[in-house]
DNA sequence: CAAATTTTTGACCGATTGGACAAACGTTAG
DNA sequence: CTAACGTTTGTCCAATCGGTCAAAAATTTG
């Protein structure tokens, strides 16, 4: 047994060429969904023949499902790193932070992720009431440690995680429309920088004006 | 000249049909975004045949345009009531509870939207930097006001629109999720007056305890 | 080198897509 | 009743879809 099934074995070629149609598969699923997309349009984008891309993935669904699987890896990577050690107020901010810049730097990451949800999640239906819901189940657990240490005032823990994955999120799902509001003078790079404040101020203070 | 091109002059089977074909549209177009959509799905959700859709909307596209229009009245018609008179912060937090509303009432439009934004906006665009930003623009000087005033906290009006947006849309749009990660329990119906409960101390004071 | 293996391609398949069309059917007004 | 008009359906079409397959081309191995 030198070869298991769990280890494909893949040559040098296969490695590359699976890399290059997943980047493109991100690119094409991330704007269409799922059901929008066409292999061809994934094999174009890639710059190789249908065929060709079907000799690395045998089916549409697999490259989708491979996607996938890496992208929940890396998104929820930020929120395991929440812990208890440091100063409560200033995790979250750190979470928020990082959270923000996730949805400046892998847009396509989170709208292939919001397609998916937005459709009813069909295709990773099980990892949402397994693995997230035990990780955020887990974070509401030290949130609340907090709580009732004094350390943040009392609130939900499930709805204030929902909240940062929406405002945060927001910058990369609805990107167009954020930009076609802000208009090219405010909508410009800085804006991640200016949304970065304001949802600081936002979870730390709220609105009411200082007393 | 007694109708004008503009008076379309429909019969009562024709209004009655179209607008069947319109709330079958909406569940279909919502939960697969236009391209996954296909008409036999709309037809069928409708409960009649494919050519007799196409008697009352030429074209796939015509149905998800009048969709859209008709969306983005009733979809904007809370920001538009934000106004001047009464206190900032009660009319802030109305509005919040208007668009929480919304979410939980009318989540089949809400996904629609979110679907043709995370899509590039490709059918909509210029209502969002013409209609849209217009409206945003001048709401953004009416909450600038307020901070003068110092009724309430000085932040960026636009990316405080764009926070509201993000916290109570995402309860119509990743449903899924937040039923998913919330569980049996409270995940059921009461997750709404959770969300408006929370959102309102979010908004209001914010994370920090009380000193 | 040559043989074995991997990669790429063109041609092709059945199913589904958006849409056209004429004929059949139903309804209504004179 | 009948003619005009509105509605519905079955059939059909070209384009596109996901996917197959055998053969050619390129690469690796001995």
């Amino acid at each position: 047994m030198t070869t298991g099934t769990d280890t494909p074995r893949r040559t040098r070629i296969q490695q590359e060429k699976r890399e290059l149609i997943l980047e493109a598969a991100l690119e094409v699923f991330s704007t269409n969904g799922f059901r929008g997309s066409t292999i061809d349009q994934i094999a174009e984008a890639a710059g190789m023949s249908k065929p060709n891309l079907l000799y690395y993935f045998r089916r549409k669904e697999d490259i989708h499902e491979t996607l996938m699987q890496r992208l929940l890896d890396t998104w929820l990577a930020p929120l395991r790193e929440l812990d208890d050690i440091g100063d409560p107020l200033t995790e979250l901010r750190s979470y928020i932070r990082r959270k923000l810049e996730m949805a400046r730097d892998f847009p396509r990451e989170s709208r292939l992720f919001a397609n998916e949800i937005l459709q009813g999640a069909p295709r990773i239906m099980p990892l949402l009431t397994g693995e997230l819901k035990t990780l955020v189940d887990e974070k509401a657990v030290v949130i609340k440690g907090w709580m009732r240490a004094g350390k943040i005032a009392r609130t939900d823990p499930w709805h204030l995680i929902f909240s940062i994955w929406a405002t945060t999120q927001h910058y990369a799902d609805f990107d167009v429309q954020v930009r076609a509001v802000l208009g090219p003078n405010r909508g410009g790079d800085g804006r991640f920088e200016d949304a970065a404040r304001f949802l600081e101020q936002l979870f730390l203070d709220g609105l009411k004006p200082k007393s």
